[in-house]
DNA sequence: TTTCAAATTGACAACGCTGTCAATAGAAAG
DNA sequence: CTTTCTATTGACAGCGTTGTCAATTTGAAA
């Protein structure tokens, strides 16, 4: 233990590396054109002294902040849990701070607000959540400012050149879809998401990749649309399960939704899965509690976010991320909600 | 919009408002002895301006960092997006940030790691969530090192003189008891949460005050230690559920295990709440998608850190906070996990 | 050995604010 | 109308870094 310990600064480091104090700003920094031996010398003072640079006076004297804000708007708590652990430990490994950042995504000034923190030097980068990520007057509006920004689940990563990670949602969708199918069921029908969320459209459309491969039905009335909440999915299973002819399935395009057409059902009371099956998708920390538990597409958002913020941070330090790729692998969990389809030949 | 806007400075505000740069700190930081006059001249030129100050500046020059820190270990994803919500509140009142800071509260090192970042100048304060607020080491460290914290639902509130905030979790929980035995409960048994957590031993009181009141047997077997996750409440209602004489109702010491309560009962073929009546804590998000719904006490976390986080920071700014309570109330969520005990005569 | 460009290092002035302390203005007292 | 005290204001030196640019050293070519 240090007793009277003043606070260790790029002088103290200097004196004892006995070279001048922007030498050890160039190592700190990683700056070229510093001699090995010298590197050596200087992070020998710096770990002998515990030394660690004020991040105060780092970002008033140089142009960048070490802060990057995580917006987020209309947001599920566990998600949103979810994607800041995964980012703090990206700004870790980066020396970074991670600022959050709650807002409305409907209001109109959101760019300005945005463009507003990089240029009273807030932060230095933006990792933009759904649905803020597809709003292509937003990214643009960002582009056009110069902010860098990356994207975490865009609908469409080809709406803008910024870096963005996601899984194959659209593969995912059809790959759970095709599951249903595989139990017998053709009459199946769909709760959609937040149109405002690009992955809803790419939900839906693997929806109808594995309908159409299948060559089943996809009748309007079985396509209905929610907003990835717990209480339209229930509005929508009421619609569906009132229908003349029911499905026999239902795919919720995420769990919350899931949840509110297993409670609806349960209500009604209908066996799950017995008369119904269900699934769900993004496996929450609800999905696995729910009786029964919900057959759903894990969603590792913890790790995307963590790649996301990593480019994020690479591209505005100029180096290489730890890992090139926009995609992750997600995975079926396979659990309680889905069964054989009674009314198959 | 200002086009090839420069950074406006204090500089540039004192010019405007024809007075030193010393007097727009002032004014800015609400320091006393500025003439009511001048301090109107600066404000207006402050907006007019549209004036921020920076903060990495303000840290730099001053002693203040403006930055409080959210610690939390172990911790349930919801309660977590409760908390931070709350602090981000007050946090934005005072000017603050917020650094998110997770940890593991079993580290014997924790004292030294939230003391070195008050030394090194990262914050200005710590908000101490559940279990470390009820750590008497860490906090005695912490009130020894001078350093400001405040705690979040303290088991003990008199185990420090630091600021707190949280319900009385002993009457919640003995109101909600009661409401079992309301219904005709007479064995009731309760799956405790975590010890190393105050709230744990708080609700388990509540429970022997309801019980005792009541003149209710309370069997060791009645009473299972559990640790707050989901697993832990399956592994608990197992146990109680094979007895020979297994209880009509369960007081699950939190959402979570309630929900593991409710999936083992149901998996198990009994008829909630026909069979088996069920109560939680938290009122997590989990809770209303269950099905039956689960019948808990609300938590309002997000609340309780606001006013937490708003007297840790009037506390380091020497000012008074905006309500002056350790306690907010809570309320009983009536819903459908509970029904008459039909053994009863 | 000499020469010259490139590599390496350092001196010093910002960065935008607060703390200290001295200067000034105003109010109360004589 | 002075004098004294206090409220108000300003000048200036940091705070701990990085950016700029000049100085010095090095290494290879001449």
């Amino acid at each position: 233990m240090d007793n009277e310990s003043k606070k260790i600064t790029i002088n103290d480091v200097a004196r004892l590396a006995e070279v001048s104090i922007k030498t050890v700003s160039r190592v700190i920094n990683n700056e070229p054109n510093v001699r090995a031996s010298t590197v050596k010398k200087v992070l020998a003072a710096v770990d002998s002294l515990n030394y660690q640079p004020s991040s105060f006076a780092r970002s008033l004297a140089g142009t960048m902040t070490f802060n990057i804000a995580l917006v987020y708007s209309n947001a599920t708590p566990s998600y949103i849990y979810e994607v800041q652990s995964g980012a703090l430990e990206a700004c870790k490994k980066w020396g970074y701070e991670l600022i959050i950042h709650p807002c409305d995504h409907t209001r109109p000034d959101l760019p300005t607000e945005f463009v507003s923190m990089y240029d009273t030097r807030k932060v230095d980068g933006i990792l933009l959540t759904p649905p803020m990520c597809d709003s292509l007057e937003l990214t643009q509006a960002l582009e056009n400012q110069g902010l860098q920004f990356a994207r975490l689940q865009p609908g469409d990563p080809t709406a803008s050149n910024s870096p963005f990670t996601g899984i194959d949602e659209r593969a995912a969708a059809r790959e759970l879809v095709r599951h249903l199918i595989d139990f017998g069921h053709e009459n199946i029908a769909i709760i959609n998401g937040d149109p405002a969320h690009g992955a809803a459209f790419l939900r839906m459309q693997g929806y109808i990749d594995a309908m159409d491969e299948a060559g089943l039905p996809r009748p309007d009335e079985y396509v209905q649309q929610g907003m990835f909440d717990f209480e339209s999915g229930r509005k929508c299973s009421e619609t569906l399960l009132t229908l003349d002819k029911p499905p026999t399935a239902i795919f919720a395009c995420n769990d919350a939704m899931a949840a509110g057409t297993m409670q609806y059902a349960l209500k009604k009371g209908l066996k799950l899965p017995q008369d119904l099956s269900i699934v769900g998708f993004d496996d929450s920390p609800t999905a696995e509690r729910l009786w029964p538990a919900l057959t759903t597409v894990r969603l590792p958002a913890q790790e995307l976010a963590k790649h996301c913020t990593d480019s994020l941070i690479a591209g505005i330090r100029k180096q290489k991320p730890e890992k090139l790729m926009g995609s992750c692998s997600y995975e079926i969990i396979l659990r309680d909600s889905v069964a054989q389809n009674a009314q198959h030949v």
